[in-house]
DNA sequence: AGTATTAGTACGAGTCTTGAACTAAGTCAA
DNA sequence: TTGACTTAGTTCAAGACTCGTACTAATACT
């Protein structure tokens, strides 16, 4: 076997129709058999055998069969796949959190704990651990689990190569999660911004975008990149490490340890530093406080101008590298964005060679705290939608 | 029919299992069914009935069989489809190019022509309709017919948007071709540096390579980013506009109209300007005189660490955010590439985040100056490997 | 000369989808 | 009220495809 391609025999038919027809459920809301065959194109008989084999399953229920002018009344087949669940996990400096998800993709936990300093990988895997056995006892079948790390996260290897906010390094992190975990669920983890990225493509700004940037603000900055809904990878996995782009003010140094990092001139410390204000809670409260401020403070708007303006500028140039058609503010740069994105929008305007070609939409994340653990939820339920389960 | 995908039936698992076949045999040269075989993970007997198939359609001759030790002696199956072509055109400032591969990729033409300042979308669609017509009187199949244009590139559209360097603007080029050509082959068009990047990907410096970034080197300077093989295109198909990331000298103006380009700061003209001497011919033969003389001339070598120090700033952005396993340089960066890499290499080792934990490959292309219109030509045939023929 | 090994083909069973035919369950018009 | 029409859903047989097994083919080895 090489790797020019997996050989195909019609079991992988059948995986991929009905991968098709759960897709379209998700998309399109309870059908009937009549409306999936119209638009998937599969052939009613078709539709009829894999419905029955999905009803068996019991990833889908018959509803009351409803009037619909002349003609027999079609009877909508509603994904349920209520007991089949995606676990999203994710740590980071303060907090952890939680989110089960559905097939159907309908919240069925949600839950956050705080974290002081100095977060152990242990101190997922309990959490974690905990949480699915819950799950369990009552009834539900969890496929998948993955877990969102703020870092450079290995994913093939199945290692957080380094997490510096965490002070992490070389954590098998996926086989101290398979370990404890139940066999069923296939587990992975992933970069934090890359599974934030995948809640706006599925449930957020980017869904139907072909092409994606979201960004992360905290005291780091990162970025996922969607193409066609999938995250931009790169060679070992590490793309999207944008705050680490030498295009800051090379005189300020980066918690990396190098100077002129873009993260350096644009996360949470450098802009406390171009407004004069102290932090004062967790991220986003202190961004809030920013947002109080400068409403009638010039200086504290000035500072956020400064600011605008380092951020339109890598955006800039990550615009004219991706060509995305939407842009994703998250994090503490969402209470302040109303005073970053007109900037930003005049600073791509100007900069990117397209930008008379092509708008490119620069918006604010409304998805909160728990983007992060529900992108990775909806990646744990991907193996289903993939046609692997 | 929806956005959820397209339906599957038994007659797509021939096809994709044929051209699994095709990409083997492409990939590992002249092999029997039974190695076939044992590469796809494809039963024996399904490796015979799709080579009885590809024979019949004349895309595989059986050779000799050969002795292989104990056991009946392998008739390998050789990949010829001599008669199946595509064929990838380019056009420039200065000249156009063209290059006929038939399907085992070997090249059945190769051509090129100088051209006068002023070049029209007529003088290509000439030369292709000439071009083709020879290859058919000789009893060739086109398959396909790929442009490759510096610029940006609505390849959707099959609309040349901006082509600065051409005065080309809104050329809708890929129907001006379809109109010319045989009603059989697939017409597509592209941006030169997506081309070029394929090229490597298929057989230059990029095989085998996860991500790849490809830097053409002109006055102008673009990129191809290759994903698993795949080009990056962005939403529109305008990403790898690299030259116009704001990251230059700011000081400088750019042909774009703007200051601060990469582009202004690394193209051929800020090379020359940098090591104080003159343009002499195209811009290769520019290069090599410029290596020539770099060879005794401490100042212009001087300016070419200038030059690399910007080169490496920019590809550290880029492999920051893309994570590419390979960098390659192409155009004029080839003749004087030995005076840049290794400081490029010092760069990116010191600015890149996760350089500790892969090592970026940096090197030259080889393809010469048919490396667009030869990825073009892959990029006509892709069709077939595909399965889509 | 017989055995072992590897290449390639023939054959029947299994999986899957399809279109046509049919049954089911309504609306509409005479 | 009845029959015609329309749309939903099921049944059935045919067609496409792959597979494993059994077999034939063609060598090397003992």
């Amino acid at each position: 076997m090489n790797n020019a391609g997996i050989p195909a025999a019609t079991d992988q038919v059948r995986r991929q129709n009905t991968a098709l027809i759960l897709r379209s459920l998700r998309m399109n809301g309870p059908s009937t058999r009549a409306d999936l065959a119209k638009r998937t194109g599969l052939a009613k008989a078709t539709v009829g055998t894999i419905i029955g084999q999905l009803d068996l399953a019991g990833a889908v229920v018959e509803d009351q069969a409803q009037a619909s002018g002349r003609g027999r009344p079609g009877r909508p087949v509603v994904l349920t796949g209520e007991r089949t669940i995606g676990v999203g996990l994710e740590i980071n400096v303060d907090y952890m959190s939680a989110v089960a998800l559905d097939l159907s993709g309908r919240e069925r936990l949600v839950e956050t704990r705080p974290l002081a300093a100095g977060a152990t990988p242990e101190d997922l895997v309990s959490f974690a651990v905990a949480l699915t056995q819950r799950l369990e006892d009552d009834g539900h079948t969890i496929v998948g689990v993955t877990a969102a790390v703020p870092g450079l996260v290995d994913r093939a290897a199945g290692i957080v190569s380094s997490a510096p906010n965490l002070h992490w390094s070389q954590v098998p992190l996926r086989d101290l999660l398979a370990a404890r975990l139940s066999p069923g669920a296939v587990v992975s983890i992933d970069n934090d911004a890359n599974c934030a990225a995948l809640a706006e493509g599925s449930r957020g700004a980017a869904v139907g975008s072909p092409s994606a940037l979201y960004l992360t603000g905290t005291v780091g900055v990162g970025a996922g990149i969607l193409v066609e809904g999938q995250v931009l990878r790169g060679g070992s996995g590490f793309a999207g490490e944008v705050g680490h782009m030498p295009i800051g003010d090379p005189r300020v140094a980066c918690g990396c340890g190098r100077s002129g990092c873009w993260e350096a001139s644009i996360g949470l410390r450098a802009m406390l530093t171009a407004v004069g204000m102290a932090e004062s809670g967790t991220p986003l409260e202190t961004a809030r406080a920013v947002a109080d401020r400068a409403q009638d403070d010039a200086s504290v708007r000035d500072g956020l101008d400064s600011l605008a303006n380092w951020l339109g500028n890598g955006i800039a140039v990550l615009s004219n590298i991706l060509n995305p058609s939407i842009v994703i503010l998250g994090g503490y740069f969402v209470p302040i964005g109303t005073y970053l994105v007109p900037q930003i929008r005049e600073i791509v305007d100007a900069k990117v060679l397209a930008a008379p070609l092509q708008e490119t939409e620069i918006c604010l994340s409304g998805l909160g705290i728990h983007a992060a653990a529900t992108g990775a939820a909806e990646e744990a339920l991907s193996v289903v939608y993939a046609g692997a389960i």
